[in-house]
Order: C-alpha cells, then sequence, then structure tokens
DNA sequence: TCCATTTTCACCTAAAGAGGTGAAACTATG
DNA sequence: CATAGTTTCACCTCTTTAGGTGAAAATGGA
C-alpha cells in the first residue's frame, strides 16, 4: 500500500488552475460542469473526482450539495493522526496544575496503534510498589486521563496533591484502597473527605534500557 | 508522471531491516542472495530492484559490481532521525525467514530519545519467564541487533532455529546458560556447536493495556 | 583462472492511481 | 415544484510501481 502523494498531477493543476481564474474573475466558484466544459471533460463525474482529489490533497475545500462551493487554501501541515506526542510529566509539586510548561520534560512520540485505551501522557514510575504487574522503577507509565475508575484497575492517582503515584484501585466499603503489588509494600487508604484525586488509567508502558 | 515518493514500502522495510540488523551484527553487508533467503525471494534479480529503490529513495548506497557494499545512510529529514518505524516480528516456525512479509504483523513509531541502544525491531514476548525483570507475556520487546553480547546481559536469542526467546546470557566456561527470571522456570544450556544465535540486546519494552 | 556475486534481460502478475463515460438519485433553493 | 447542480454507481482504459522468476552475462578478487 502506498502512502498518498500530496503531488498534484497536470491535469489536477489545470483544474486548480481554472477554478482560481474564475474565482477570481467572477468572485464564485465554477460548477462542475464549467469545469467540465473548460476542461473538455464530458462528464461531471470525472471533473467531481479532480475535485475530491484535489480536496484530498488539500489544496481547496468543498461544501456538501451547496452549489460553487469551491474555496481554495493554502498550504496546510499534514501531522500523523497515527503517531501520538505524548507530554512526559515531571516531578509535580503539591497543588502545582499538571501541564503547567515546566512540568512537561519532554514529549515522546509512539504509535496510537499499541494501546487499546488512548494514552493522554506519560507518567515517569518511582520505586518497585508495582514490580507484580511489570511495572519497575523508571518506567515510563502511559495514562488516560479520566476521573472514572472501576474496582481493580491500574491507576493513576495523587493523594494530598502529592506526587503521581500508580496503584490497583480497590473499592473497601466507603473507603478507598490503593493496593500495591510487591512485597514490602502497604497499601494506602484513603477516606473521599481527603483531598484526593485519579488523574487517570494505565493505559501501558514504554522502557527503555 | 507521478513524481517519485521518497515514502518505502513494507516490503522494502524489511529489507532495509535486515540489512541494518546484520551490518550492525556482523560488521558487512549481506549478499543479495542472503537477503532474499532471509526475506524468502527466490531470486536475486528482485532482491536487487527492492535495493536499487532504496538508494533512489536515499536510504543506502551501493557501489557497482562490488560485493557485501551496500551502506546505509543518515535518516535525512528530522521525523526519521527521532521517530522510529519498528517492524514487530510474528511467531516464526523452525526455519523460517526472520523478516519475510508474514513474519512483520505491524510496524510501530517510536522516539528514539526512549532508548539508550538503537532498537531495530520488536518481538512478541511468550510466557512468563523474565517476569522478575518486568517482562511479562504479551509485552513487545525492542531489540538491538548484534551478535555481541557480555555476561549478565538480556539477549533475545533463537535455539535451533525455533522461536525468539528472551533471557539473560551466562557465559558458564565454555557452556553458554539462558537464564530466566522466574520462578518455575529453568535455565537452558547450550553448547556453542550446537544451532544457536543471539539475535541482539534487550533494549527496551512497550506494553499496551 | 575460478568462483562468488552482481548485473542485465526477457517476461510475468497484481494493485493503485489517473482519467473517463453515462445514467440515476439526490438536494438546495428561487 | 421545478430545476440547476451535486453525488453516487457501475463499468471502462491506460500507465506506473511493486514484486516476482529464471537464466545468462559481466565483474572483482583471491
Amino acid at each position: 500500500m502506498r502512502a498518498m502523494t500530496l503531488q498534484i498531477t497536470h491535469r489536477q493543476s489545470n483544474v486548480l488552475a481554472f477554478i482560481r481564474t474564475r474565482i477570481e474573475r467572477d468572485g464564485q466558484s465554477p460548477t462542475l460542469e464549467e469545469i467540465g466544459e473548460a476542461l473538455g471533460i464530458g462528464s461531471v463525474s470525472a471533473v467531481l473526482k479532480h475535485v475530491r482529489s484535489l480536496e484530498a490533497k488539500g489544496r481547496l475545500t468543498i461544501e456538501p450539495h451547496r452549489a460553487r462551493s469551491i474555496r481554495l487554501v493554502r498550504e496546510p501541515d499534514p501531522m500523523d493522526a497515527d503517531t501520538l506526542e505524548l507530554p512526559l510529566i515531571g516531578r509535580i509539586a503539591a497543588g502545582e496544575p499538571l501541564f503547567s510548561d515546566s512540568r512537561v520534560d519532554r514529549r515522546l512520540r509512539v504509535s496510537r496503534a499499541l494501546f487499546r485505551l488512548r494514552p493522554d501522557y506519560l507518567v515517569k514510575v518511582v520505586g518497585d510498589s508495582m514490580r507484580g504487574d511489570g511495572i519497575l522503577d523508571g518506567d515510563l507509565v502511559a495514562v488516560h486521563a479520566t476521573a472514572v475508575a472501576r474496582h481493580g484497575q491500574v491507576v493513576a492517582a495523587r493523594v494530598r496533591g502529592n506526587e503521581f503515584t500508580i496503584k490497583r484501585l480497590h473499592w473497601k466499603s466507603e473507603v478507598i484502597r490503593l493496593l500495591p503489588n510487591s512485597p514490602g509494600f502497604k497499601p494506602i487508604d484513603v477516606d473521599p473527605t481527603e483531598d484526593f484525586a485519579i488523574e487517570g488509567l494505565y493505559a501501558g508502558l514504554l522502557r527503555g534500557r
């Protein structure tokens, strides 16, 4: 499967040139049939294909079902929707906003296809409290930002405005319990009146060695 | 006449990946026939076409009539230099070529900056034998292709042409030992006369959940 | 000179893109 | 409601690129 070229053909260039002259001369775009006449094309559907190609290549826009609705556009910059650019959130002082510029150490690109849940940012893991889930000190955890989490899910949470912590969530009858998964680490109990926030769900992990 | 795209196809990407792994592993480029073997292509002229295409696209150079004269070229645009596109090598039956299309499930993009060692491809982990190193079943291990590995390093190896296995390497006086890191798994002893190959070093890990 | 390798040549298939026809169906709007 | 204009559909051609086979010829180096 070849990627579509943004390069336009001679034919398409002629179509574009004609549209441009007509817009500049008449102040409105020509109809498909008028374009066909000028180019010697006997069927409007062929003309439409050219126009659609030009639209796909970002050279013009056309509103559906609206006559004479072609508008020319300038060159945009196509960024790949397939590749995410995730900010790596650094250490956060208590109460500080998450996405303040000073907190974003750097941005890493990674394919969207790797994840089931679309990740929104990365957090660096501190400590080995989730070793049992294959999450090690220094790993970058991909977090899907959401406040809703179910019993048993691994979440990124913040207690009393402090650093991120990655733990497994347990609802223990009116008490929230954050469960580590590694010997020697104790659960954190939080009562909901406390300053506590689930920042998001564990969506994946990146590790460089 | 359409302008040639600098975009390479999957097939060409596989050719390139194989050449890169061989150059990094052996220090010299493979012959056209060796590339053909690895890709499952039965004729060298078809291989040459791929190589010529890659040359035309500025990814490598090749001196006329000189055997093993392929040299890789620096990645041109900043996007490529900074974002890797790694092939995910799927399950390999014994003796099957590594980089055949049927083995490359898909390719994932990830920032070069994540890794210390430049990874060349991804391998899907089967089993939990390396759980102690935070490598779980289903994880994608990034492999830096090289044949040289030191005592104690985590390597991707293949024994008797079988599947990839990720293990810690131990030189045990003329005997090679592949060490798992998880209760219930036993070391694999290999004697060097056997069909055994170190395919590369553990460079990192990607996990989607 | 021999041989491993590269190169050329003739001849294939398949897919995608460009360009097209003609007719039917739909839609916005005076 | 007409109808000018747009959209969809089915069905073509032609060219380019990718990918391939198999054999013969040319070449560099030991």
